[in-house]
RNA sequence: GCCCCCGUAGCCCAACCGGCAGAGGCAGGUCCCUUAAAAGGAUCCCAGUGUGGGUUCGAGUCCCACCGGGGGCACCA
């Protein structure tokens, strides 16, 4: 008989009867992992005492001075789980916070959730199933899998931005920014009051100069609005239809469609939220250099800013009536002003209809009006073109074309009259949407103006050898005079300066500094995200303004409504109109309130935030999470991440120490939250001007992916790789490679491999298959050999077959504590340094070396035993833990666990040999070696090369030109 | 098109300020244990650093050009 039943019995006798009883197997791992994982719960083990407040030390002590505060982009909790390519960074912050927790430092170290999202909105559109119902289940599956893997979090601060508790804080941040206004003198923001101050003592003059005290409450507050850091503006914004809502530039792929989803998007005029974020666009470009950031995503900082000097300069026109209009135009490169022989504006440039002429000139040449009888028709055509071409229609075919206005502009310069066009290769969005067109020293204008017949004129002489066309390089000015000012000879920079002067004396421009970086359009119109703080009175002259909720009002709860769904739209309809959700929860719209005013009826703002105001200022919770006062208490803030210039220079500017995650939110997340936290800076509420002081990009797992004959993915697990290709199922299919997920039929889970090693052996295989920077591929074939490095470290202090401790007390030899001092120098720097892979070779080779020196004998020296166990502690914490104990441990401080230390130090005496082989070069090739005291001087080293056998012969008896000697290294002999 | 990063053994990766190319793992070979097997033990094998120049006593490391891979930006004035 052979039923399901015998057969497993009959592997698992197999199994028990082949490996030792105590053997450290996967099984073996799973007990031990389960067991510490509860032990630390219980224990509190990874619970940081805060300065002030609940989370105070219990026994009034004070907390230590050197603290470390350690975070991970905290995860969006999806529906398919975690992947091992997940992990990487949460287990790299867990090895670097449990290394120095064990030195001593007071570590914080949690992880949340970044709960609010599309996913859940969608999963409950189509489900019916509440979107916080999916999030909370999702939660518990993320936590699970996270326990399984041994992250020493203080579990009692993790916050998702979900909870009420949570984002009745964001509502409250959101209400400081509204209710603030950015004062450029002291280019700090300020609290609205002190506006309204200003205003009221005639400090501060109104926009259009009426006193202050005569204008009716409705008019002060319309000024006022228009100063807040959250406003709410008429203007273009990026209109999705696909998913219902307005997005952000950040959130907008180049080839314009929406960044989750890629449905396309439209641009629109609608009355949105706005976030003044470019009042600090300075403070955001100048503060890099005070971050200890890849220089990469300091780029990609500064790109997306888009920070260029320049000048704005004015060229009279005539209108088609007659009166004299000015094209403003910015230009980076105001010294070759004078090569300006053209002018273009953008199709949708408000001034083309009032300049654009009603005949052509008599002389007009024929390629320039675009077959229009005249120019209006030419440019309606022209605009009609424009506006249905796609981005990516505009990015493939970059032929010049446009159309001529027929009027002429002066140059300022020349004081010559130079032809108007409107061209698609000048965009509305940057700068003034006008352009000056320099051929001669810009390719664009170069190729327009080969089309267009246009002159061109060099104002910066190039190279003898040059031979391209624009000459955008250094060099001097040429034909740049007129009669009051002469450019020619000058380098650009010069030239650029004497150009400013000129146009500012003679109001023809001036310098200015312009930015890509546009305000943060702030709202959404879905339901899942924070509800704002915002209501409209519904009567009455101040109706339709919003206000702000007092403090006192907060939390305002998201209300239970009967359709997620924004609204079901085709995402190609550009002229389908946002509905936002909340704007159906008709008990909860509308609400009495006294603001002040007596009770009033108002209606609330039925926006929703976007996903990023809760990470924006996750930090400063986790500080603080229990606190009912304040978002954060400031002692608390203080100690976590105050600026502390005695450790990192003058010009720290605090944030917590170090912040790992992917590189992929370079320009949302990471300047969103540093906006933000600028905010709170300038009002006071924290002491720190930076978030994150400190930031690491791990890389990502990628893995192999297969299709097969058709093209269809196959599960990548049951790949045979062959040596004449690679099957499944017996059909040869062609490996790609890729992101891990589902879609790639490729994802490995972590508790797949718990499951097959346990998660200490996936922990410190993460840790050693590559620099933490480096993206790498999966290889669950390599896993196995993490797993026998921890069966060999095991085997070397438990007896596998007793499960007796195998550790005497004996002293090692001499070879083996220098191997051991050796390691735990190396060990320090590797891990303080990130680089586990490294640190993780060092124990691999230490634990060979007493495996061959002790393997054959009664058992390892305890003084050896135990510090390889406390270093190996911060990558496979279960097993030292475990290992920790049975070497007597159990007791005492810390009750038995090592996550607080000890850890070891190096003892000096054991790092230097008394001895040193010294390579001989001659010419540059290793010809012997010589062995000579560490201690002996450059001459002694010299002369004892000189005098070995091979070398003595190969000199023979000469003098070398040269012997050089390099400490410690080598030795060169140059004949 | 422009900018940044990376090319070291069959594969993943080490190599400090330029100083003996190899720490570690996978795969492979041989042997041991074993009726057998491996997630056991021992041991061995493997490249001259993408290509071509240059600087240097000496280059994986610095410089130049090119090739290959990855990423960012892209008609940004």
């Amino acid at each position: 008989m052979s039923g399901p039943g015998t057969r497993r019995t009959t592997m698992s006798t197999r199994d028990t009867e082949a490996a030792p009883p105590y053997r450290y197997t996967a099984a073996m791992a799973g007990e031990i992992e389960r067991r510490w994982q509860d032990r630390w719960t219980e224990r509190g083990t990874f619970h940081a005492p805060n300065p002030a407040g609940p989370m105070r030390p219990s026994d009034g002590a004070a907390v230590p001075e050197d603290k470390l505060f350690v975070q991970d982009m905290f995860p969006y909790p999806s529906g398919s789980g975690l992947h091992v390519g997940h992990p990487l960074g949460f287990i790299a912050t867990d090895v670097f916070a449990r290394y120095h927790r064990m030195n001593g430092r007071n570590v914080l170290h949690t992880m949340g959730f970044d709960a609010f999202g599309l996913p859940a909105e969608q999963y409950a559109v189509q489900t019916g199933t509440h979107p916080r119902t999916t999030t909370e289940d999702n939660i518990v599956r993320y936590l699970a899998q996270l326990r399984r893997l041994g992250l020493g979090h203080d579990e009692r601060r993790r916050i998702a931005t979900t909870d009420i508790g949570y984002y009745r804080w964001t509502q409250w941040i959101f209400l400081q920014i509204f209710n603030s206004w950015y004062d450029t003198d002291a280019d700090r923001a300020r609290p609205i009051s002190e506006l309204e101050q200003q205003f009221a003592s005639e400090q501060r003059s109104t926009p259009d100069g009426q006193p202050w005290a005569q204008l009716s409450t409705a008019e002060q507050r319309a000024v006022i609005n228009e100063y807040r850091l959250v406003y709410l503006s008429e203007a273009p914004v990026n209109w999705c239809p696909g998913l219902g809502t307005v997005l952000a530039n950040e959130e907008v792929t180049p080839e314009g469609r929406s960044d989750r989803g890629n449905f396309p998007v439209f641009r629109k005029n609608l009355k949105q939220w706005m976030m003044r974020i470019t009042a600090y666009v300075d403070r955001l470009v100048d503060d890099l250099e005070r971050l200890d950031w890849s220089d990469k995503i300091k780029a990609m900082q500064r790109n997306w800013i888009g920070r260029s000097h320049g000048a704005r300069i004015r060229f009279p026109v005539q209108t088609g009536i007659g009166e004299t209009a000015g094209i403003d135009v910015f230009t980076t490169r105001p010294d070759t002003a004078f090569g300006a022989t053209y002018m273009v504006l953008a199709p949708e440039h408000p001034l083309v209809s009032a300049i654009t002429a009603h005949h052509w000139p008599s002389d007009v040449d024929a390629t320039w009006t675009g077959d229009g009888d005249t120019p209006t028709e030419a440019v309606a055509e022209y605009r009609r073109q424009a506006s249905q071409k796609s981005e990516l229609d505009r990015q493939e075919n970059r032929d010049k074309t446009g159309v001529f206005l027929g009027v002429h502009a002066t140059n300022p310069a020349t004081g010559e009259p130079i032809p108007v066009f409107i061209a698609d290769y000048v965009l509305m969005g940057y700068g003034t949407g006008a352009i000056m067109a320099v051929p001669g020293q810009d390719q664009r204008d170069w190729d327009f103006a080969e089309a267009f017949g246009l002159p061109i004129v060099r104002t910066v002489a190039p190279p003898d050898d040059f031979a391209g066309q624009a000459y955008v390089g250094e060099g001097p000015a040429i034909n740049s005079a007129n009669s009051e000012i002469s450019l020619d000879g000058l380098a650009v920079d010069e030239a650029k300066k004497a150009i400013t002067e000129w146009l500012e004396a003679t109001g023809h421009g001036e310098g200015t500094v312009q930015y890509k970086l546009r305000d943060w359009l702030f709202a959404r119109q879905r339901y899942w995200g924070e509800p704002f703080p915002i209501v409209y009175a519904t009567e009455g002259d101040t109706a339709g303004q919003p206000v702000a909720l007092p403090e006192s009002e907060l939390p305002v709860v998201l209300p239970d409504v009967e359709e997620y769904a924004p609204a079901a739209f085709d995402p190609d309809d550009a002229s389908t109109e946002p509905a936002p959700p909340l704007a159906k929860a008709t008990d909860w719209l509308e609400v009495e309130l006294d603001l002040g005013d007596g009770p009033r009826t108002y209606h609330r703002d039925t926006n929703v935030m976007p996903q990023w105001a809760g990470s924006c200022w996750y930090q400063l919770r986790y500080i603080d999470p229990a606190n009912d006062e304040a978002m954060c208490d400031p002692a608390n803030e203080r100690y976590w991440m105050g600026p502390r210039p005695e450790l990192h220079g003058d010009e720290d500017p605090g944030g917590l120490d170090l912040y790992v995650g992917g590189v992929e939110h370079a320009v949302l997340h990471l300047l969103y939250s540093r906006f933000w936290h600028k905010v709170l800076y300038d009002l006071g509420h924290v002491s720190s001007e930076e978030p994150y002081r400190r930031l690491y990009n791990q890389g990502y797992i990628q893995a192999f992916a297969y299709t097969d004959s058709r093209g269809m993915y196959v599960p990548a697990e049951e790949v045979e790789e062959r040596e004449d290709g690679d099957f499944w199922q017996g059909q040869p299919v062609r490996r790609e490679y890729g992101k891990m997920g589902k879609s790639l039929r490729n994802a490995v889970s972590p508790d797949d491999m718990s499951e097959r090693y346990g998660a200490d052996t996936l922990r410190l295989y993460e840790m050693s298959m590559g620099p933490l920077e480096a993206s790498r591929p999966w290889a669950t074939k390599d896993v196995v050999g993490a797993h026998r490095f921890l069966q060999r470290l095991w085997r070397n202090l438990v007896d596998e077959s007793t499960g007796e401790l195998r550790v005497v007390d004996d002293e090692p030899g001499v070879e083996t504590l220098r191997a051991l001092h050796r390691t735990i120098a190396g060990v320090h720097e590797d891990f303080a340094g990130l680089r586990y892979n490294t640190g993780a070779a060092k124990l691999i080779e230490l634990n060979n070396h007493v495996t061959k020196t002790y393997g054959g004998r009664a058992g390892t020296p305890r003084s050896v035993a135990e510090p390889m166990v406390l270093m190996l502690a911060p990558l496979c914490p279960h097993l030292a833990e475990e290992l920790w104990s049975r070497l007597g441990h159990s007791v005492g401080e810390n009750r038995g666990s090592l996550a607080h230390g000890p850890f070891p130090e190096a003892d000096a005496e054991y790092l230097l040999e008394e001895t040193t082989e010294y390579p001989i070069q001659v010419n540059g090739k290793v010809r012997s070696r010589v062995v000579v005291a560490t201690s002996a001087g450059e001459d002694e080293v010299r002369s004892a090369a000189l005098s070995e056998e091979r070398i003595a012969e190969l000199v023979a008896g000469g003098e070398p030109r040269k012997v050089i000697v390099v400490p410690g290294r080598l030795v060169n002999v140059v004949l």
